[in-house]
DNA sequence: CGAAGGATTGACATTTGTCAACACCGGTGG
DNA sequence: CCACCGGTGTTGACAAATGTCAATCCTTCG
């Protein structure tokens, strides 16, 4: 791994380990989101081998942040992320919200450095992953090896679908996707696709999304009036699902 | 590989080779942009080995097309071009431009499917690297693996910029961002960090930049009038570099 | 040389941001 | 238990940025 040119912005040095020893991946209910389906009993010993702790990060803590020598990747365990890039002079971006069965750093491997802000949306626990030692196990095993590219590559897709919703949509289009998505993904992780509860502000949606948080706040008053969602301050209940794709 | 469960959107059938036998890795004057740097000659020819051919293409026609089986990624050679993202009924976003030296085509990694056009802006030439050989030369080669995670990492943080653009910048800033960007892509591979040739319309800039081409064009007019810039037409001249990134 | 696409500019419309007032909610301390 | 507080969310009036439409000019390419 080469050295990082770049010099660091934050404070490297961060006490890393409040770390406690990880239950086996071979055990884990989100071993499905996180691992390639196809490691025999065998391969999963030798990631189970690598995966050894687990990190709980309060509400409001960073995981990371941007300038933070790059050692692991992250997968959420529990709770809920979000990832900010910042510029100079304080604009700040979040480029993703990261829930439970979802990998978060892969950011970093590029120029061994961070390079956003993990925030914990929520009391979080995540599994690390030393990144050195995966990419040693990607050499041997081949459907590891392609999982890591496949979650990669999955990562450029979704954001290119971020910039389009961006570079193309209108707010309450935006909005519309927005709550369409985190419904997809709660469902694929069997919570409910129709309810559920936002772990973020109306400002980190906007920032998100790339509008303020005034109207974020017009478009959930605009589908309610619809009758498209029900909101209640964070709940959010989706009525009409084709309703929502046809904005 | 796994085979792709999407029904392709396009006909996936394109005769892909007019394609010819490339010049050696190892002579090729671009080696420094899209190999790591420390390879061995021995490395690099197990490189050559695998990058047998190149492709030309001509301006205006598609390099690949989203919906395309995923075979191989691409390393631009000679020309440029744009990646652009589809969406129903003709929403369209240009996702990124690609200059000699770039790569191309890593958002096919996940899904063994293309997920964007990458259409020529000037008659070109790529040269072919099938991915398959590539992930087996990667399995060998510690330098070569780490390199094309590199890429990967890189994509995502450039995407991730381009976000922050798209979500927190003025119409003006983003032009600004824009032209900066390309100069300084230009001056990395020995070309006018000042003076350039744009590849692309009004409309694609716009198109890339979340904006219409009719603000485009009163950016670049609002620039001159500031003598920040003088364009003429496509061939632009950048006159004051800080000015420019200050906005 | 002429047609067609690309670029520029102006007038006007629309969307979104800004600012301000106020409501709500959960937690804390009297 | 209640009052109060800060952070969060909602809504309205207005301002600013950007989009839309149309006219015109310029460039390029067959």
């Amino acid at each position: 791994m080469r050295a990082a040119r770049v010099v660091p912005i934050h404070p490297v040095s961060r006490a890393e380990p409040p770390a406690r020893r990880a239950p086996r991946c071979s055990a884990c209910a989100m071993r499905a989101l996180c691992m390639p389906a196809e490691l025999s009993a065998d391969e999963l010993t030798r990631l189970d081998a690598i995966i050894c702790a687990t990190r709980s990060v309060k509400r409001g803590d960073a995981l990371y942040r941007a300038g933070d020598a790059f050692h692991s990747i992250y997968a959420v365990r529990a709770g809920s992320f979000k990832t900010v890039v910042m510029h100079r002079e304080g604009r700040e971006h979040v480029t993703g919200f990261q829930i439970a069965g979802e990998a978060l750093g892969l950011d970093g491997v590029g120029t061994c450095q961070h390079n956003c802000d993990a925030i914990a949306l929520e009391d979080s626990v995540v599994c690390i992953i030393p990144f050195a030692q995966l990419e040693a196990v990607c050499r041997e095993l081949k459907p590891m090896q392609h999982h890591i590219y496949q979650m990669m590559s999955s990562e450029i897709v979704r954001e290119s679908s971020q910039m389009m919703l961006l570079g193309t949509m209108t707010a309450e289009q935006r909005v519309a996707t927005f709550l369409l998505n985190l419904s997809r993904r709660f469902k694929a992780r069997g919570f409910s696709a129709a309810e559920f509860h936002l772990r973020m502000t109306r400002e980190e949606i906007g920032c998100y999304l790339g509008m303020k948080l005034e109207t974020v706040s017009r478009m959930f008053s605009k589908f309610q009036r619809e009758r498209l969602v029900a909101a209640n301050g964070k709940t959010i209940r989706i009525l009409d699902h084709e309703g929502l794709a046809r904005v």
